[in-house]
DNA sequence: TGGCGGCTGGCTGTCGACAATCGACTGGCG
DNA sequence: CGCCAGTCGATTGTCGACAGCCAGCCGCCA
């Protein structure tokens, strides 16, 4: 049973800086730290049952992603998102794909679009359905699997924070339900264009779709993303 | 004398954690501390005449950053430097380069070039008297510019996170002197096709400008670049 | 009444110390 | 002679406490 010794090497790994960066992520990913809410270290700490240096640490790492914004002698808060980091996200997240989908087609051995397809498929059930979480949930993971297909670690590991950056706002952000399934079908022209190793066209089908994900995402922003008043959420 | 402001305003916003950052930084950049080179917190701690805490909290951050790498409970090392990485290096940063020309071509009023001109020709200057230390400089902030010009603020913070690697390759690389004007001079098309407010151009342009400078990085990388044994480096 | 200066509480930045863990060495056993 | 277990040193992970700084409040003075 492989799986109770990676859970045990996973627990055995797993500091503590990294369990507080994760419960981080997920308050922050999720929206239970709102945009602009200070962190207080004392009250974190306290709160998480852990001391001051772990979570230091790990607010350092939230800081080198751009989740949180840290004024020295001042205090931390959770960063905001204004209009314009969206659209700046969505463009820069163009250019990574399509590096990817490049590295993808260079690629000498014919890759296996299989686990694309599987995606792809699986999504445009949900989008029929109409399930919108799941559709969401697939689309992280067909793009995530383009990146980690491309096997271009550096694109990887800057993948990541954008990546961040993209499930904060799609959590602040609820789509419709036919903007779903447009989002969906915007899939198969980008794996059309990989089977046939044309980079030009797979190229313009990625930036297409990221632009149009952006476009629709970054629509009338300004109207129910300011759940956060930049004063103090506490009484 | 806003000098002094800004002198006054940057000594007192620096943290003690931030001075550490610039020290590593410095020291990973120039080649004191080597690839492989183990990190050991205590020592360097007393060498730096600061406690473990803030060295702690900045060694997180230059793990964000990929110039060291942490093992759990086993310590930290600057990170190596293989063939594949310099690849991906100047593939990734071709991309980002074309995306900050495409933001600077876009922009609505038409941009002030002056001072990327006027560093081209220094660097021409340069190049031709031989000078590489003041090409390799004049060449950063060259491209430093051409970021900053884009006004795209996502993609400066990767950028950062990609020059500060491009710096290290620099230092542990030095170029020919006819490589260092043929490096000068493909600055020269750049300019021009921003200039013309040619996009498909000047994004040829810089990619092939970067793909030349990282073939002839990348040319014979394993030869000299390896001076970090993975053991202890100090007696 | 409005502006200025000192005071105070809360928070961050830093430190030294303790506990837990890993690798290497040593000794014993098959 | 080779392999395994036990031990020890070194290093990391975590904690509680102290010092310094900043913001906001209060009182004083013009």
């Amino acid at each position: 049973m492989p799986d109770t010794l990676l859970t045990l090497s996973h627990l055995q790994s797993k500091s503590l800086r990294e369990h507080i960066v994760d419960v981080l992520h997920e308050a922050i990913l999720c929206g239970d730290l709102s945009p602009g809410q200070p962190l207080i270290e004392t009250d974190l700490a306290a709160q998480l049952g852990v001391s001051r240096a772990p979570l230091r640490e790990a607010i350092q790492i939230l800081n080198s992603e751009g989740l949180v914004e840290t004024i020295p002698r001042r205090g931390t808060r959770v960063s905001t998102l204004e209009r314009k980091d969206i659209v700046e996200l969505y463009s820069l997240r163009g250019v990574l794909e399509a590096l990817a989908i490049r590295c993808i087609i260079d690629q000498s051995d014919p890759c296996d679009l299989r686990r694309l397809e599987a995606i792809s498929e699986r999504m445009l059930r949900a989008a029929n359905q109409g399930n919108l979480r799941k559709v969401n949930e697939l689309d992280h993971s067909f793009h995530d699997t383009l990146i980690a297909m491309s096997g271009h670690s550096l694109l990887q590991t800057t993948w990541n924070l954008v990546a961040l950056r993209v499930r904060r706002v799609m959590t602040l952000r609820n789509m419709r339900n036919d903007d779903i399934r447009l989002v969906a079908y915007s899939h198969l022209p980008i794996l059309d264009a990989i089977r046939d190793r044309d980079g030009e066209r797979a190229t313009s089908a990625i930036e297409a779709h990221v632009a149009t994900g952006g476009d629709l995402v970054a629509e009338d922003w300004e109207v129910g993303a300011m759940p956060a008043p930049l004063q103090r959420q506490e009484s």
